[in-house]
DNA sequence: CGCCACCGGTAAATATATTCTACCGGTCCA
DNA sequence: TGGACCGGTAGAATATATTTACCGGTGGCG
């Protein structure tokens, strides 16, 4: 490999500025595009011109035009930038075959997936996961994984393979005991008056699921509140509150009695949980047959014996 | 123009790290390249290793290679790193026709160039030159001129276009009245007896002309210092020292008596005085028509005539 | 075997580069 | 002619990159 004069690059954290500048034709916009200031992005141009030693811009009435330089310079800037983009493809698309980054909330982390993941590998051996969780409030990072169970409402665009899993329910559950506190016979009013766990970032949902039952949740008294789902289903658990759960996450705590629902009143919502990659990742192999498995593990076990 | 997605990109500066790491195998050896030291590599290489989500290398034994994902990467990288060399250079072809930037040191161009620049752009109106004169201790720098006139006393190598234009010739001179006192007759080693001007960066000059005379060079008193042969002259044109010429920098005031020889030795120094510029330039128009009316200027005003 | 000369990684301090804030003067339009 | 834009500037604040001084590990050599 031969050596590349590396001297001879312009201040390459600057081009950013001088492309989106020159494709806005505007220092402004371009700053907002950026979000930076505009005299940040007037000082990467100023960097890149002295560099150069050539004027990319110039003022005209009060905006700015490209120069012959700057039009000159842009489509090779513009195709760098495309190349290296294509680059990191490749490295991920190179890191596949030694890994499946999946990525997903710590509670279909530890509910879901970590309850299929055993049997996945001894189906799968060939294929390495490398499981991350996430913080609540995250959204699918297609640069760190390649594929993220996740929750959408609504298609998450042309960029991304979807495959649904399941509804996205809101049920209330419980211990058998706080259950026989509530009553045999509880309405969802009667929910108001036990202690509920709250997911503060998630408190539209026990919101919504009482306004589909006609009640008004009023939380004035008697509640909890936790950042994530995981730590209010140990809540349950343990006997010290009513949790609301949002998809399949307690199907064996409630196949084997540890946690009951108080109240039958269930409210599906629109969209659904399931699985998200790029669609360029769609045909690959590790990444198919992922999908293909967790999507009949979900469907149940008859659809999970036709996979494997 | 379209958006492109400018978060995608890894950081752009540490790419370079990156670059010479891959070329080299080694983070050591990537840092002296590019005058860093290895942490400073090493962090680069994690920093674009984060933004991916992906290992770029591992140890082996004592030093590193690149992994699958690495070689991917890397061609992409070095390919976009060499599309934005082409990009300024494509940039620098685009300016060359708005105008041409000649470079050189300061004394050539007061004492040279400028005499000679104003005929130039009456007989080539068309063509728009920015001068730019640079300290001693300067390279010619291809990024910021298009032509250079400087001194090498070897071929300045592949990468560039030559056009020798004069001897690189030794020689003292002072005013008239300065040379009545060193004598009519005066031998070399008189002059050690009177005020000469030193170019510092240029010691070795007198030491060099001095020797091939025979005398040794004892500079321990009655000298003057300066940072330009610019300087010097103006001194010796005042009459206040002996100043050594090293080129046809003081033609005009010697045929004009403002300037003598106080003795006649004069020495030829290997190497020319000439014309520089990139190989790609060589025949474009601007480049091509300076360097030739500049050659035929120096050959004498016949070949001028011929010329324009 | 044990030493020494290599390698690369780490953490804190430092140096540098970048960005922001607050301002300016100019242009365009009402 | 004023107000709402634009981009440029300078200094301060901030973020980032780099260095310094260290570490543990590896491999060659006596």
């Amino acid at each position: 490999m031969r050596k590349i004069d590396l001297r001879k690059l312009p201040p390459l954290k600057s081009l950013k500025g001088f492309e989106a500048a020159t494709r806005h034709q505007s220092i402004r916009e371009a700053a907002d595009e950026l979000c930076l200031t505009h005299p940040a992005i007037s000082h990467q141009v100023q960097l890149i011109e002295e560099a150069l030693g050539v004027t990319l811009f110039e003022q005209k009435g009060r905006g700015i035009v490209s120069t012959a330089e700057g039009r000159a310079l842009y489509p090779y800037v513009r195709s760098a930038f495309e190349l290296l983009i294509e680059g990191v493809e490749a490295a991920h698309r190179q890191s596949l075959d030694k890994q499946l980054r999946v990525q997903t909330y710590v509670t279909a982390s530890i509910r879901w997936l970590a309850k299929r993941v055993p049997q996945f590998l001894r189906d799968n051996p060939q294929i390495k996961l490398a499981l991350s969780t996430c913080a609540v409030e995250w959204e699918f990072d297609d640069i760190h994984a390649d594929v993220g169970l996740v929750y959408y409402e609504a298609d998450p665009g042309p960029k991304y393979h979807w495959a649904p899993l399941f509804e996205y329910a809101l049920y209330p559950v419980c211990s058998p005991a706080m259950a026989a506190r509530v009553g045999p016979q509880a309405q969802v009013r009667d929910l108001l008056d036990h202690p509920l766990v709250i997911i503060h970032t998630e408190v539209r949902n026990w919101e919504t699921w009482f306004a589909s039952a006609g009640v008004t949740f009023d939380p004035s008294s008697n509640y909890l509140v936790v950042d994530t789902l995981a730590v209010a289903l140990e809540l349950a658990l343990s006997g010290q509150a009513i949790a609301l759960v949002n998809g399949p996450f307690v199907d064996d705590d409630l196949a084997e009695g540890r946690l009951v629902r108080p109240v039958p009143h269930r409210l599906v919502c629109p969209g659904e949980w399931g699985l998200i990659c790029r669609k360029e990742l769609q045909e690959n192999p590790s990444v198919k047959t992922f999908i293909d498995w967790m999507a009949a593990s979900a469907a149940g076990p008859e659809a999970l014996s036709q996979v494997a």
